[in-house]
DNA sequence: CTAGGGTTAG
């Protein structure tokens, strides 16, 4: 891992940095931008730019890409417009013109939206320069922007040197550490900021129920947190709602599940998705198809979310008449390329016994990843094509760098067992230890 | 004139 360096030039700023690496990593183990501006040769530089055409050319080069295809249909429009203003920006800053604190918090949120790391880092820069560093509401979006792209250090160190906190910061925190994983100090979070003058929002509720929802001890947390949230009255907001609907789905308390979402009364596409993702999850498939019918009486489209778990209660019940009804409303929508959407439709026909309409599926996928490479050799395995999904699994592990994970390897042994291949098995048991360092329980191998 | 939120697959 080598060593690149580069140099960036904002509104007559020039930063100088050297990185580990252009990977994502380099993202979580960034040093924060304050650090960098100390007076070092191997460190930022901050000085006056001469020539504003480089740094047009310099911004095109980095991530400034338009939006990917696989964004989800109603996000694109707000998407556009996200791109749309860091370009702006970008073009106002080649020309020379001095940005106001207004317009650098609208372009900082527009790169924590489409995660763009180099560009944050210069306006984060800029704002340092130019004292801009103490305004509430800069701050508040850098902490956001560090948290979403993956920044936690970041985001905690901008978080800290904040001389004053208000709902929106501490709100930002409390989300980012939940989107990164760290749902525990997220909630203890929480709890410090109740001990303060700030009081929480529906906003807060909804990145600390969302932390609360990853932990182990989620379902002690998750009623008390309820009972707070009844009791400061935010549980009538359709996205706390929403949250403990999912949670207690997650749980296995459909039974809650359901009783939150009769009490919603404005439902919109993404509740009715939840509640069908906690049926489909909870194996009760026909309440799954009943809501889903219900869905589309209130006139509400299906989304690649719908899909997703209405295909996958298909497949539990083993309806194919069902699920190719479904499979056509998919193509008719125009989700047949979600990989998410993909990935259940192999598994369904595949489970109905249609091994050709699992493979039909899995050629005219574009974007393969993991997950659906995992179904098509579990569909193979399941059908008595064995030698077909080891085949398939060699291309992949030759062809295409495939790194399998452990559920990839039961649907290899299970393959191994369906064709009899008992020495092929122990094989690829070994390997899965000594070359991917997975460690599988014996059960495995039984089944 | 500027900031923060929810749902999917093996």
């Amino acid at each position: 891992m080598g060593i690149i360096s580069y140099e960036k030039k904002l509104f007559g700023a020039t930063i100088y940095r050297n990185l580990y690496s252009c990977s994502t990593t380099s993202i979580c183990t960034s040093t924060p931008v304050r650090e960098l501006f100390k007076e070092s040769p191997h460190r930022v530089k901050l000085h006056m730019c001469d020539s504003y055409s480089k740094v047009h050319h310099a911004l095109e080069q980095e991530s400034l890409g338009r939006p990917s295809e696989n964004i989800p249909y109603g996000k694109q429009a707000k998407s556009f417009n996200t791109y749309e203003t860091v370009e702006s920006f970008c073009q106002m800053n080649s020309i020379g013109t001095k940005p106001t604190k207004f317009i650098l918090c609208t372009a900082l949120n527009s790169c924590a939206k489409t995660l763009n790391w180099q560009l944050g880092l210069q306006i984060h820069a800029y704002m340092i320069h130019s004292g801009h560093d103490d305004n509430l509401f800069l701050s508040s979006a850098l902490v956001d922007f560090y948290a979403k792209c993956g920044a936690i250090m970041d985001a905690r160190k901008v978080f800290d040197e904040m001389k004053t906190h208000d709902q929106v910061s501490w709100t930002s925190f409390i989300a980012g550490l939940s989107q990164n994983g760290q749902g525990r100090d997220a909630f203890y979070m929480f709890k410090e900021m109740l001990c303060t003058q700030i009081k929480p929002n529906c906003l807060t509720y909804v990145g600390v129920i969302t932390a609360c929802a990853g932990l182990k001890e989620a379902f002690e947390l998750g009623l008390s947190l309820h009972s707070h949230v009844i009791k400061f009255g935010f549980n009538t907001n359709s996205f706390v709602g929403q949250l403990f609907n999912d949670c207690y789905a997650k749980w296995g308390s459909i039974d809650h599940a359901v009783l939150l979402f009769d009490e919603i009364h404005e439902r919109d596409a993404i509740l009715y998705n939840s509640l069908i993702s906690g049926y489909s999850q909870n194996l009760c498939g026909k309440s799954a198809l009943e809501l889903f019918m219900k869905m589309r009486n209130n006139n509400l489209s299906p989304t690649d979310y719908t899909f997703t778990s209405i295909v996958n209660a298909c497949g539990f019940l083993t309806v194919l008449f069902q699920g190719k009804k479904v499979h056509s409303l998919v193509i008719k929508i125009g989700s047949e390329r979600n990989v998410f959407v993909n990935s259940s439709l192999i598994d369904m026909y595949s489970k109905c016994g249609d091994i050709n309409g699992a493979c039909c599926i899995f050629d005219q996928t574009c974007e393969k990843n993991n997950v659906l490479w995992t179904s098509m050799i579990m569909a193979n395995a399941q059908s008595g094509r064995g030698s077909d999904a080891l085949k398939l699994f060699e291309h992949l592990l030759t062809e295409e760098g495939f790194i399998p994970d452990h559920i990839c390897f039961t649907a290899v042994l299970t393959a191994c067992n369906h064709a009899g291949l008992c020495d092929k098995g122990i094989e690829y048991f070994n390997k899965m230890r000594t070359t991917y360092g997975l460690f599988p329980d014996v059960v495995c191998l039984l089944s």
